[in-house]
DNA sequence: GTATAAACATACTGACAAGAATGTTTTTGC
DNA sequence: GCAAAAACATTCTTGTCAGTATGTTTATAC
């Protein structure tokens, strides 16, 4: 019984916490992406959260933290929509397309996260005083840079199988990810657009970003 | 006498007020840059011009509007840079690649001016209670699309002479201007390196770009 | 050279937001 | 069903910064 308590109730402890913590990463998202990150206040995440300031900082222990979470949480989704097509036994031009692809369409789907994290990394790095903010920043921005060498990685391989042609990877690679990021730029979510318009943009915009480093 | 004193004496005035803005504008792109535009000051600015507080509210009305002048000035870099290019008597996809490439150089020459106009616009959006400022804001993006609307131009103007293939017009001009501007993000300035280098970076990402929509 | 205005510097205020402190309610372990 | 702790709500403190008001210097006009 105690056994069973342990593996039924405490989680379902930490999973409650865990529920309420990504309403907070939630509400923070759409804050930040709507007020900019300073001036969204922790009353506005508060308000959209239909709650109040005490529940925020009963989880969170400053607003720089949330700002962390909501950072960790882009990048997942990133890295989530991505990952599977790495494992696929495909040449590296189809594998690069599909890459891009699926990075556009989450950059669409969850736009408050993106838009949040697309600001603010440099402000954030002269405005935290704290040794250990910096250690989190830190950890962060090796994650981003984990990720867009996934895509270097792959132009690498490109340039073996000679399924690409790239003069200059570590350029090709920020070009790449400058043109599908700019979709948190531009990309206007409208109501009636379902996923097949997010899927034919994304399609075209990756269609535009790869052909320029074929073979 | 009295003529000679309007057209030498007034105008010295001016141009002595116009170089004070000037070098406030610049501090003020310098200090959106390091601190972003909410956490820097105007006291910040102030101490970058070694000067206080009260020369700065001499001559801008309020901390906006020194921001607006700031995206006004980074718009005219842009401008200076790229209409030259535009008159030039070339096929569209050479004059893209020219256009691209004065782009790219102008983003790292004037980097504080393009890193501080790159975040905040939303921002601004929601944060401007006057209609006035809402009404400068608009002005300052009908700019901006202006100077995309090159762009866009030249790329249809490549479909008619057939020196390139382009399927969306717009997403292509997204996908242009996202990897360049992305240069602001990524490009940092290192002290020994002269125009050369800028010159090969901005070749080498001008040539990456332009390659996916020739014909 | 002196009145006048522009170009600053200095000192102050009011508003607002982060975070702490404290109170209240709900859930959980037993 | 009852302590104990987690999950909040409410209130208060404190620092900061935009903007203002006022003082001081410097340039201009005549």
């Amino acid at each position: 019984m105690t056994v069973h308590a342990q593996t039924k109730e405490k989680p379902k402890l930490t999973k409650r916490k865990m529920a309420s913590q990504q309403q907070i990463i939630h509400a923070a998202a759409v804050c930040f992406m709507l007020y900019g990150l300073e001036k969204a206040t922790v009353n506005d995440m508060a308000r959209e959260l239909g709650s109040t300031k005490g529940r925020v900082y009963h989880h969170f222990a400053s607003k720089n933290e949330i700002f962390f979470a909501v950072y960790r949480q882009a990048m997942q989704f990133c890295f989530d929509a991505v990952e599977p097509v790495l494992c696929l036994p495909l040449p590296a031009d189809q594998k690069l397309f599909k890459m891009a692809k699926a990075h556009a369409i989450v950059m669409m789907e969850t736009l408050p996260y993106q838009r949040s994290i697309r600001q603010g990394v440099n402000m954030y790095l002269h405005g935290s005083d704290s040794t250990a903010e910096r250690a989190v920043l830190s950890e962060l921005i090796a994650r981003r840079n984990a990720y867009e060498d996934l895509y270097r990685s792959v132009l690498q391989q490109g340039q073996v199988d000679g399924s690409l042609s790239v003069p200059d990877v570590a350029i090709a690679g920020r070009a790449i990810m400058g043109a599908l990021n700019s979709l948190v730029d531009w990309y206007r979510v409208r109501p009636e657009q379902g996923t097949a318009d997010q899927e034919k943009i994304a399609d075209t915009l990756a269609r535009t970003v790869i052909r320029g480093l074929l073979a």
